[in-house]
RNA sequence: GGUCCGGUAGCUCAGUUGGAUAGAGCAUCAGCCUUCUAAGCUGAGGGUCAUUGGUUCGAAUCCAAUCCGGAUCACCA
């Protein structure tokens, strides 16, 4: 026996599976048909109880697995609603996702990050490994100084309690200050005849944000004090957002202490002669064997680049937790750094740096192009989530169905259908792929959506309820499976591959497709035929177990993606 | 210029360890609610898989070249 090529047949051909002859004629030396017929019979005959029937076309062998083994495929998982998940493998795996800034508040390119970080921790977990999730907040640095200097300009003692708004945009809105106040005094400078690059180095609000920048660095305590003051009006603001998209961590790193990280490493690379020493006594690797260039890791006046504490980072990672695996969920522009990364981790003798993974993931476009701060074209994330929520409110009063739900039950609806609908729309696309945010097409809930597979969910789940007080038998054998049946069991067959797939490539679009497919499947079954007045009991039982499968697949395979379902909808 | 990624229906996306007539959703058109939730189902139209050449029984998929788009190549983070 030897390795085949299989597939599963083409709805136009007879068949579950089909085996490729072709690739057996050099080695067999027999016609594609003659092979066919030789495996075909022996495995008909061998296993019956698998195999019913088969037929060959054009060098194409389709066998028809038998209904009976489907049905005991159905009887053994309909119940199971950890069906398709595997036992802990006991390795450790960390995944650092989200990062944010503390200037700004979170965009539509950070909801991507967080959705996929958050899944793929779970998709991990769900293939039997231990998840710690991280953070590494970008809590330092010039872009920091320059909402601390225009807060210190243009406040007049204003904060977040005494505007009412939301700490990590107040902040953010200095920000933007800042640049328009920037921009103004070097166009003045220009204009009396200062050439541009000198101009942007000499306006005086940005000499004043990097004297800001040594104080902070010298430790100041004023600065210090606005500093940790401001900051903390940012990390409220996005405690409120993580809590509402679904975001958490087991460890946040804050980058005012791992900055200083990585020092000690460079010392010792030095000593290995994996880095070498400059006349200017800069510190430098030269990675041009590897086709890349040379990188500095530390500046000739001691300081540490943004790559040294990166390193130093992932030394700590390692000494705090034993990783075998450490996933940095990050966009593709930075893909030339994390190669960098990578690569200096292993001359290093970093432990575990072969399994330094980096999930890179594609910006997101707006139909009109880019978005860009500068130009105000930012979707900002509490607003896109605001307005998910409302569109799932309208829709769900228009159809008025839930009319009996009380008010915390209806807010809740809203939510889960709003934030599905946002998820699945961020998640059903390859990560590595650039993708279009389109706002119309976004919070359409029918089609390929999340609300879709929510509804499938929230109509089995009647259902089961309307026919709670039906006795269940154990075993409903039939031998008669419609096509519609078939192809339901073979698509929750296919669930724990899916996962395994998901896992391997880091990409939860394998997920969402999958249970967007589960979902249609059903449905088509549901329309054709009646499940509580189904033609004979055997049937009624076999429906019922197809539908108890099918919610459960789509309950786990939301969780997955970080979307809940509802009981009614 | 070097490196990397991408180009599939009007739009957004699947499909690449090489397999039969390239699939979904949206949009358009035509049907289906006295029976389990119509946020649903059924059907129709819509394609030079960027282009050209190569590899072979067979190419959207592999190779080469070309065109187009994006990212990156900082003593920024």
């Amino acid at each position: 026996e030897k390795d085949f090529q299989v597939n599963q047949t083409k709805p136009e051909f007879e068949g579950d599976y089909t085996v490729v002859m072709f690739s057996l004629v050099k080695s067999l030396k027999l016609s594609p048909d003659a092979i066919g017929n030789q495996l075909g019979d022996h495995l008909t005959k061998n296993y019956p109880q698998l195999f019913s029937r088969y037929n060959i076309i054009k060098g194409f062998l389709n066998l028809t697995v038998s209904d009976a083994y489907w049905v005991d495929l159905l009887n053994k998982n309909h119940n199971d609603t950890c069906y398709g998940k595997k036992e802990m493998n006991g390795n450790k795996v960390m995944v650092e996702y989200s990062s944010p800034n503390t200037n700004k508040p979170l965009h539509l390119g950070h909801l991507r990050n967080n959705f996929l970080g958050w899944s793929v921790a779970e998709i991990l977990k769900a293939s039997g490994y231990e998840v710690i999730k991280s953070c590494i907040v970008n809590d330092r640095g010039i872009h920091i100084c320059k909402s601390m200097i225009a807060w210190q300009l243009f406040a007049n003692g204003a904060t977040p309690e005494s505007t009412g708004v939301k700490g990590d945009h107040f902040v953010g809105e200095y920000y933007v200050k800042f640049n328009d106040a920037y921009k103004l005094e070097v166009d003045k400078l220009v204009s009396e005849g200062v050439d541009k690059a000198t101009a942007e180095k000499e306006a005086p609000i940005m000499k004043a944000t990097q004297q800001m920048l040594l104080d902070w660095e010298a430790g100041k305590p004023e600065v210090m004090e606005l500093w940790k003051r401001m900051n903390s009006w940012v990390y409220a603001g996005f405690d409120i957002t993580y809590k509402r998209i679904g975001s958490d961590f087991d460890i946040t790193y804050y980058e005012s202490n791992t900055y200083l990280l990585g020092k000690d490493i460079v010392k010792q690379g030095l000593d290995k002669k994996v880095f070498y020493q400059k006349e200017d006594s800069s510190i430098w690797i030269d990675l041009t064997a590897d086709g890349l260039d040379e990188k500095i890791v530390q500046r000739k006046d001691g300081t540490s680049v943004y790559i040294t504490q990166d390193i130093g980072l992932a030394l700590q990672k390692y000494e705090q937790y034993r990783i075998n695996q450490n996933i940095y969920v990050i966009g593709n522009e930075q893909n030339y750094h994390m190669k960098v990364l990578q690569l200096i981790c292993r001359k290093l003798g970093i432990p575990n740096a072969d399994n330094i993974h980096h999930l890179s993931y594609g910006m997101v476009e707006l139909t009109t192009g880019k978005m860009k701060s500068r130009e105000g074209t930012v979707v900002d994330a509490d607003d896109l989530v605001d307005e998910m929520v409302a569109t799932s409110k309208q829709h769900t009063e228009e159809l008025g169905k839930v009319k009996d739900f009380t008010e915390a039950e209806l807010e809740e609806l809203y939510d889960t259908i709003g934030l599905g609908a946002m998820k699945f729309y961020l998640l059903r696309v390859d990560p590595k792929k650039t993708m279009v945010f389109n706002p119309e097409e976004s919070i359409d809930f029918h089609g390929f959506t999340g609300p879709f597979v929510q509804y499938t969910y929230a109509r089995i789940k009647s259902i089961l309820r309307k026919m709670a007080n039906t006795p269940m038998t154990n075993d409903p054998m039939t031998n008669d499976l419609l096509k519609l049946e078939k192809d339901l069991i073979i698509a929750a067959e296919q669930y724990p591959a899916m996962i395994g797939q998901a896992c391997n490539e880091h990409n939860p679009s394998v997920i969402a497709n999958y249970v967007f497919h589960l979902a249609k499947t059903f449905n088509s079954l549901y329309t054709e035929h009646s499940i509580a007045n189904a033609e004979t009991e055997e049937k009624k039982q076999l429906r019922l177990q197809l539908a108890s499968i099918t919610a459960n697949i789509i309950k786990s395979g939301m969780s997955l993606l970080g979307i809940k379902v509802p009981e009614r909808m």
